[in-house]
DNA sequence: GGTTTATTGTTTCGATCTGAAACAATAGTA
DNA sequence: TACTATTGTTTCAGATCGAAACAATAAACC
């Protein structure tokens, strides 16, 4: 986002994205700290004048992260009055240099939320021009957020976890090849439970989305589990 | 909606509303005619500079219909670039003698897209200035829809039936008292498809949301059902 | 008043799904 | 060859679901 170019924008409109990863334990989030305000908030950009909305956020996406064509879902636009709260974004240009009395970034914002999942170690998260760190927090420790930011997270947790059946085609948290535990592992990351390990993999491979591959072999001593992946979409 | 205040409004956000209705046996939408032009539209407006998204939505349904506090759902955020199509918007605004060749409504809008459950007999439908009526439509017998409204029907359709359940509380499609046949049949409009009698109300009355009064006798020569009202949300 | 009919309320019964535990298989170690 | 840790599979009881049968009853009809 280049702040100059205001003319390029849809004023008033902005997204903010919720950037899921998992590192194998631990479910974290994507956060933006903007220089010596000490704010934390989503990234997040607006939308040109002649791109859609979607496109805006998978740009921005690509930005921040260097993903390309990346499982992205719009959960819910954020249009309440309390959000617009002009003292912090004035704060955090004014850390920046900018001094003007006027901008449009201090308008009120309607922000649209998407939520993406990302497989953690493929990114190299780049801050923006306004933020000085960009990095990955796990979710039962996030900082502060500013504005509802921190009830866009939430938002976007209980609607990842509500539709987590119907969204496991599309993930892309995992490596091409991973064993049935892997997969429990981001299950019980998302949904903030245990599973019971036997009726986990009933259930999955029930549901026919797997291709079972050959045993990975890490010399322990015991059973090797077998990889799977995901099957191609049929569509 | 007045066509003149048009400072009054956010730029190039727009909302539209899916009003379900229900008639006691088909499950219809409101739609409104714009004069002459032949094109239909949803009810839909614009976000005042000082006034949330969900109030924005509740004024104009309570301008269309008079009805007050309705449940509100709000579903998706359309911002495609296929729906910015000015000619629709310019030539409904000179059939209804508007010759301006530039207007904001001619502008391209992100639109939020939101359902509503009202009881079909407490709403007397009122047209807005550049519409000449409006009106309840049967779902499977729609007229074509301007720019992606149809989508949008379907979209919210979707979203209604996939969260059918975790609704149930908030509807407003019935009137206070009911009896469990009308409940099946307002799901069974909702869901598109028949439901097991025996199965539907066993599992209604395990949800414990309903109280039970006095029969209805209504003259048949048969056994009278129950009346049911929903419980008193106890929050 | 007894019988019939239509509709509603409830129960039954088998099939299916779920949760928890036991059992079986196996890769390496001792 | 026995042992251990982990994974894959089966079992079994309980819950849930779908379909049908059964029971109750309000009015009409004789």
């Amino acid at each position: 986002m280049s702040i100059s170019q205001d003319f390029d924008f849809l004023p008033h409109i902005a997204y903010d994205s919720v950037v899921f990863g998992f590192s194998g334990e631990k479910l974290k989030i994507l956060l933006m700290e903007y220089s010596q305000t000490g704010f934390f908030a989503l990234p997040g950009g607006f939308v040109k004048k002649d791109e859609s909305l979607d496109s805006a956020v998978q740009r921005g996406l690509k930005d921040r992260t260097g993903l390309d064509q990346i499982y992205l879902e719009q959960f819910y636009t954020f249009g309440s009055m309390n959000r617009f709260q002009p003292e912090i974004m004035r704060s955090i240009m004014r850390a920046h240099g900018f001094e003007q009395a006027e901008h449009w970034l201090f308008e009120r914002f309607i922000s649209i939320g998407y939520y993406a999942l990302i497989n953690y170690e493929e990114v190299n998260p780049q801050p923006d021009s306004i933020s000085d760190s960009i990095g990955w927090y796990e979710l039962d420790q996030l900082p502060e957020l500013i504005l509802d930011h921190g009830f866009i997270v939430q938002k976007a947790l209980t609607h990842l976890r509500t539709h987590l059946d119907q969204k496991l085609l599309s993930i892309n948290l995992l490596p091409e090849l991973f064993t049935m535990k892997d997969l429990q592992l981001v299950y019980e990351a998302i949904l903030g439970e245990e599973l019971n390990r036997a009726n986990f993999q009933r259930k999955i491979l029930s549901l026919d989305i797997l291709d079972r591959h050959e045993k990975l072999f890490l010399g322990g001593s015991h059973k090797a589990p077998y990889l799977y992946s995901f099957k191609k979409k049929i569509l």
